[in-house]
DNA sequence: TGTATTTTTCTTGTCGACAAATAAAATGCA
DNA sequence: TGCATTTTATTTGTCGACAAGAAAAATACA
């Protein structure tokens, strides 16, 4: 319980510190090593990384920015819960942020996007054909990531960057339970969303965004449901 | 220059000190008293709150974490620039956010967010009859604030929060010059606005919504080329 | 035994000092 | 004078230690 790592890096530069504490806590929290409410101590931390609680807190104020995790005054930090009760507003603001950005990637975009964007759905596509689900999930998340990359708002792939990162949270919950759940469909309709981008049909594009983000939230829905139902069944 | 406030409070509780730094940086920087590109000194700072560095620091990373202050790694803090080749990104996203946030009010709300809503509205039309520019900016973000809030979504009232203080900021550089800037038919607006939420017309809340901030937007742009103009002509 | 009160423990919040990195200034040299 | 090099200055990054606050444990008392 003690150390969760085999001691990464003893030897780093000044400054490199607290991205790495950020970056790996980050990571940890989104694929639920760290489950939501596990509590997060400085002191551990401190001698998990081997540096001094500064750094360590630097990056836990950060986290706590993005609402990745809650601190109690004066007692103790814990990971973020997800707020199952208030779901549907995750969902409306993911389908939005889908929407959105597919829409002004059709606008914006530039030449040099089209290849990035090809690539990752060539990766998802892979990952589809292998039945791999997590390389699935991280794949269709750079892929969308990469679209609003292209539409050039920081406003939007801000926000949507944090919706990927709670979603991918939630899906890892489930991850054990849907197999198949991302199927050819979803490579279709990557396909059809670039040919919109490409040929710059922004009212295509919005449609399609909406349509696809739509179809995942239904699946996430159908998967918690579904799994609301077992546990109610047991 | 070393001293530029009054020494504010020689004591203070453990734990108020990052967020009254935070709170009053925040306010300087959205007001311009620190204008952008100003150095944001820690020791400086450490002395003018007296206290230690740590605290500053915490605050400072927050404020990073909004984009507010930016960091040269070893070398300085300063209050970011505000980037006026890229306002239409600003705009595209402000007016989607009034729009979403005006129509999910008329959706979620419940009976007691009408009142602070309205209480907002009429101090509005008070800071109009008055003239008085700052207040007419300061209770305009108050009252689309608590629509948003009673939207009820809180990714959407995230972002929108930190998009109207980019607009405070920017309104703020050219102050002085718009008077009559928002007259009288924004108040009308604000009421029709209004009336929808509490009708639950959820697709007019839409419309009045993406209406009164193209507005808005529109009365900015014109602001800012004719300064830009002046500017030139000069 | 049950409850109020005190003590202890544990975690965070703050501090002052030092180290590292960068830019600016000073110096050397042709 | 012009340029490369060394030195200094300034600012941030990190550290270890201590203090404060809150919960948990221990104690006192009826």
């Amino acid at each position: 319980m003690a150390d969760t790592e085999p001691t990464p890096v003893p030897e780093r530069k000044r400054g490199s510190g607290v991205k790495m504490v950020y970056d790996l806590l980050r990571d940890e929290i989104l694929d639920l090593v760290l489950p939501p409410g596990s509590p997060v101590d400085e002191v551990q931390l401190a001698e998990r990384f081997k540096m001094s609680r500064t750094p360590i807190r630097e990056a836990l104020v950060r986290l706590a920015g993005e609402g990745l995790i809650e601190t109690l005054p004066n007692r103790s930090t814990m990971v973020s819960n997800i707020d199952f009760l208030n779901l549907h507003t995750f969902f409306d603001a993911l389908v939005l942020m889908y929407r959105v950005t597919t829409r002004l990637a059709a606008q914006n975009h530039r030449q040099e996007d089209l290849p990035t964007i090809r690539g990752f759905h060539e990766d998802y596509a892979a990952a589809v054909t292998a039945r791999d689900t997590l390389a699935m999930i991280a794949t269709n998340v750079a892929f969308h990531a990469a679209i609003a990359e292209a539409g050039r708002n920081p406003y939007f792939t801000g926000l949507f960057r944090r919706l990927l990162d709670e979603g991918r949270r939630i899906l890892r919950l489930y991850y054990q339970s849907y197999e198949e759940q991302f199927p050819q469909r979803f490579v279709d309709e990557h396909a059809e969303i670039i040919a919109a981008i490409e040929a710059r049909d922004i009212e295509g594009a919005d449609r399609l965004g909406k349509a696809h983000a739509e179809q995942i939230v239904l699946q996430v829905q159908q998967l918690f449901s579904r799994n609301v139902r077992l546990d109610i069944a047991l």
